[in-house]
Parts: C-alpha cells; sequence; structure tokens
DNA sequence: AAGACGGTCAACCGCTCCTTC
DNA sequence: CGAAGGAGCGGTTGACCGTCT
C-alpha cells in the first residue's frame, strides 16, 4: 500500500537524543513499537532501536579499535563469516555497525592483500568460510528451515567435500578442522542466544557474562588456530 | 585556493527469523 | 500447522570530512 511514511528520517538531534534516552531508561529496552510514541519521537521503531543500540546505550566504546580487538575480529570473521553481530557480541563496548563498518572500511582491504599473495588452499579455505549457505543458514541452529533437516543435508555436502578433498590429495586434518569448526560455531550461537536473553533483562550482568565469553572463546580459537597453521603450513 | 577523490560512519532498507494466535 | 506481525540482521547508501593534485 504505497503510503509515504510520515516519520522523520536522517541524522539525530540531540534533542531527540535525550527524549529517546529518557524513554529507554524509563520503560528499558524492548517494545521498540511502542517506544516512538512514549518518546514523543516522530521516528519509526526501527530508527529509534538502532540509535539506541549504536549510540546512546551505555558502554559503548568509541574511537580506534585496540589491536588486540582487530585480531578478535578477524579470527572470528575468519570463524563466522558476516555475523557481526556475533563477533560484536564477543567485542564488549562494540557494536554490530562499528565492528562492520571497520571491517569494510580497513580489515577488508587489508584481508584482500594478504589474499592474494597467499596460497591456493588458503583461497579455498576462505570461499568456504565465506560461502553464502553457510552465512545464511548453517549457524542458525534455532531457526525453522536450519534446525531439523537442514543439518543432515549439510553434513553430507560436508562429507562430498571431504571426498573430494582426499581425492585431490590434502590430508584429514581439513575434515577434523571443518567438524571442529562447525561445533564451536554452534556452541558460540547457543550461547549468543543465550546472551540476547539475557541481554533483555539486564545490560550490566551482559558486559560480566560476555568478558567470560571473551576469554573462553578466545581459549578455543587459539586452539583453532593452531590447527588452522597446520593446515596452511603456518607458523 | 579549489575541485576531485577517497575514506569513514550513521542511518536506511529489505529481508529473514521468531513469536504469537 | 499456517498466517501475521514484530524484532533483528546484514547490505547498502549518502553525507561529511580529510587529503591530494
Amino acid at each position: 500500500m504505497g503510503r509515504v511514511s510520515s516519520f522523520r528520517k536522517g541524522s539525530w538531534t540531540e534533542e531527540e537524543d535525550k527524549l529517546l534516552r529518557r524513554c529507554v531508561e524509563m520503560y528499558g529496552e524492548g517494545n521498540w513499537r511502542h517506544i516512538p510514541s512514549r518518546a514523543g519521537l516522530n521516528r519509526c521503531r526501527k530508527s529509534c532501536r538502532l540509535r539506541w543500540l549504536n549510540y546512546l546505550r551505555p558502554n559503548i566504546k568509541r574511537g580506534d579499535f585496540a589491536l588486540d580487538e582487530v585480531d578478535l575480529i578477524m579470527r572470528l570473521h575468519r570463524l563466522l563469516g558476516n555475523r557481526w553481530t556475533l563477533i560484536a557480541g564477543r567485542i564488549p563496548g562494540r557494536t554490530a555497525n562499528d565492528v562492520k563498518n571497520y571491517w569494510n572500511s580497513h580489515l577488508s582491504k587489508k584481508l584482500r592483500s594478504e589474499h592474494n599473495i597467499t596460497s591456493t588452499f588458503t583461497n579455498k579455505f576462505h570461499e568456504k568460510t565465506h560461502n553464502p549457505t553457510m552465512n545464511s543458514g548453517w549457524l542458525r541452529g534455532t531457526s525453522k528451515s536450519s534446525s531439523g533437516d537442514q543439518q543432515p543435508q549439510r553434513e553430507e555436502e560436508e562429507e562430498e567435500e571431504e571426498e573430494e578433498e582426499e581425492e585431490e590429495g590434502e590430508d584429514e586434518t581439513i575434515s577434523s578442522f571443518w567438524k571442529k569448526l562447525l561445533v564451536m560455531g554452534e556452541e558460540m550461537e547457543t550461547n549468543s542466544t543465550n546472551l540476547r536473553a539475557d541481554d533483555k533483562k539486564k545490560d550490566n550482568v551482559v558486559v560480566e557474562e560476555e568478558d567470560d565469553l571473551f576469554v573462553g572463546v578466545d581459549e578455543l580459537l587459539q586452539d583453532m588456530d593452531m590447527e588452522l597453521w597446520g593446515v596452511f603450513g603456518g607458523p
């Protein structure tokens, strides 16, 4: 019904920020449908939510990314692909939009230039990590479409890939690596779902839990890296 | 000095997923 | 079980700013 939206668009004013902040502090996060009217804002709920999440929420870090943050982003992106909210969830104080922007403006270029000088096998790994089917479905364990019947199919595809790889003469480290990757991805998805549920209850609790998770994932990633480098023939 | 160009970031859009009935 | 509406996500856009020529 091609009605032109009457909602205001574009940059937020200080006054609008103030109204939104006060409203969220009063009524809490969530129920974004009611926030605009409660706050007296002529903005759509999406716009309000985004503004709060990316800019107004407490504990948001601004400014340059630290080296360890960049390192973690690169590792997690290798593991998860463009799952920006999952990646941002492991980096306290950073939003998905921040991470995505930083990736697009800094890291993707860096990666591309490194990409050009890596081996053909590295290319193969990258293709798999960035496979659209994996990005859209394989980690979304809670989704209707991928919960029951998708996984076996994915495993079949994996087996086929593994067979191909064996035919190409690459050792079985690769298949165990991908199996581990799948399991880890699912575990992380579960953790993140739990965190999101908690997120709605209490923000400061989330920060603590995320810190714990941050450490856990980092250790796991270090383990993964050992295998990864083994596969790549790196250090 | 000024126009062109490229980089960054906030915000929007369209789609998918989840929840409720 | 399916439909509808709400919530959330990732991709893309466009304005702004700094640098280069």
